[in-house]
Order: structure tokens, then sequence, then C-alpha cells
DNA sequence: CTGGGGACGGGGCCC
DNA sequence: GGGGCCCCGTCCCCA
């Protein structure tokens, strides 16, 4: 089945639900109550403006003593940040999965908030670091846009209006809500189903597949999720006891 | 143990 | 060059 299957050319001709959500799009301005930005529609239809903390995103790339082409004027909301140099004495871990939300247009932590980055077009003066680096990370990234989604990673700027819990990015965000409204743009072609998730409804799609994509490589078993076959594997896979099913001869169907 | 849904993140591509 | 979007994958939970 063609990687097309999906609904993409949908979404590049028409923005779906996300023109609809854009019309009610209003970022967190100074002195506006995320929450006041939601609209909650009859039953579990909604209009849900998307709230994320994009003014704090400039400040995690300013460079301090010095106009940081990354920068933006934006002025955080929460003040200006620590932006010492980086050091590696003192650093806490950031715990980019936080499991403790906390409300809208609060950082995360404190503790998450970035200190200071490395980047080698920016450094006064320049430095050997051969990589994009982020202080609360020890992984490094290969250009400044990966940098960018690194810091976003740790500081979760997109937070849910409705539960406060914290996103790397907008889409994320977007998704998330989903789970609020009962929103579930992504329906099967094959059955009544729906998905709010576009890669849940790709998984579902393979169960209406004849043919499943993954196959044990040591019992004829196979299985239309890559999690599945982990799991069968683990379970250990014995072939003399496996059920006898066809093995399919055609090779993973993308 | 298997099958399936829900939720979400990473990396890379595209505009 | 940057942000948005998509694909792929993982983890968890439940039947």
């Amino acid at each position: 089945m063609p990687r097309s299957f999906l609904v993409k050319q949908y979404f590049r001709s028409k923005k779906y639900n996300y023109s609809e959500l854009e019309d009610d799009i209003d970022l967190a301005l100074p002195g506006r109550s995320p929450l006041a930005e939601l609209q909650i529609g009859p039953n579990g239809g909604s209009s849900v403006g998307l709230v994320w903390n994009l003014s704090l995103l400039p400040d995690l790339f300013a460079w301090p003593s010095s106009p940081s082409p990354c920068a933006s004027p934006c002025a955080s909301p929460m003040g200006p940040l620590d932006l010492s140099p980086i050091s590696s004495t003192g650093e806490e871990e950031c715990t980019s999965g936080s499991s403790s939300p906390e409300p809208a247009g609060h950082y995360r932590s404190p503790r998450c908030a970035p200190t200071a980055l490395s980047c080698p077009q920016l450094s006064h003066p320049p430095t050997p670091q051969p990589a994009f680096c982020y202080k609360h990370c020890p992984r490094e990234n290969s250009s400044l846009g990966a940098l960018k989604t690194r810091v976003r990673s740790h500081t979760l700027p997109c937070v849910c209006p409705l539960c406060g819990k914290a996103f790397s990015r907008p889409w994320l965000l977007r998704g998330h809500i989903r789970t609020h409204t009962g929103e579930r743009p992504f329906s099967c072609p094959h059955c009544e189903r729906a998905f709010a998730d576009r890669s849940n409804l790709r998984a579902h799609l393979q169960t209406h597949a004849e043919v499943k994509r993954y196959h044990c490589t040591a019992c004829p078993r196979s299985f239309g999720r890559m999690s599945l076959l982990h799991k069968h594997s683990l379970a250990g896979c014995s072939p003399g006891t496996q059920p006898p099913k066809p093995h399919p001869t055609a090779s993973p169907s993308t």
C-alpha cells in the first residue's frame, strides 16, 4: 500500500481543521489569559485557540553580550533568563518528560530554563566545537535547527490550556488537544473508525491489511506492527509451537 | 500471549 | 533558514 494512502493530499490542498483552528488561534499575549481563548462548543465540538509560549523561545537563543542573529526582540514574560556561559559544573539534569504539568503560561520548571547555548556560529570567540550543543543535554546537534528542536524538547514551550501539559512542538499540542475535544479527523476508509492521530490510523489500517508488514524471522507469523513483532520476540518465539499460519511471501507492503 | 487503540516524541523533508 | 508537517516508531493500556 503506498504511503500516499494517508490524507496527505487532503492536507496539502486543504489545511483541514487547522485552518478552522487558526481562525481562533491567538497566541498568548501578555496580559491575556490563555484559558480565555478556549471555546468549547456543544457536544464535544470545539474550537480551541492554541496557546503556546512562543514568546519564550526567542530567549532561548539569545546570546549574552551581543545581539544574536538568532534572537528576536520578543521579551519573555518570565523575565531575562540566566544566560551564563556554558559550564559543566553544577548542572542539573533536565527531565524533558515531566509528569507534573504546570499551569498554562508558566515555565515548566526553572531548572529547565536554558542557561546557555553553544553555537559555533555565535561563539565569541569561535570555538572548535564541532556540533551545536545545549547545556542541559549531552547530545550533539548537527544543525541549528536540530539544536532548537533539542531545546524545545527540554523547555516544552507549547502548553495545553486545558490541562497544562507541555509539549515541544505546536502540532504535538494540537494532537493532544484532540484528546480533550474528541476530535478525530483521520477516518479509516475501510470502516467507520476515526482517529485523532494519523499514526494511529496508519496502525489501524494494518488491521485491514491482508499481508502483515512485519514478519518474524524465526517463525511463520507476521504482525501489523513492529511493536507486536517485538513483543512476540520478547515472549520467546518458538517456531514449533506457533499456530500454523500461511507465511506471506510478499515483502513489506511499502 | 496477541491484537488493537491512545498518546506522544524524534528525525527529516517540504514549503 | 526556519517552522510546519509527515512518517516512523515507541510505550502504555486494555480486551
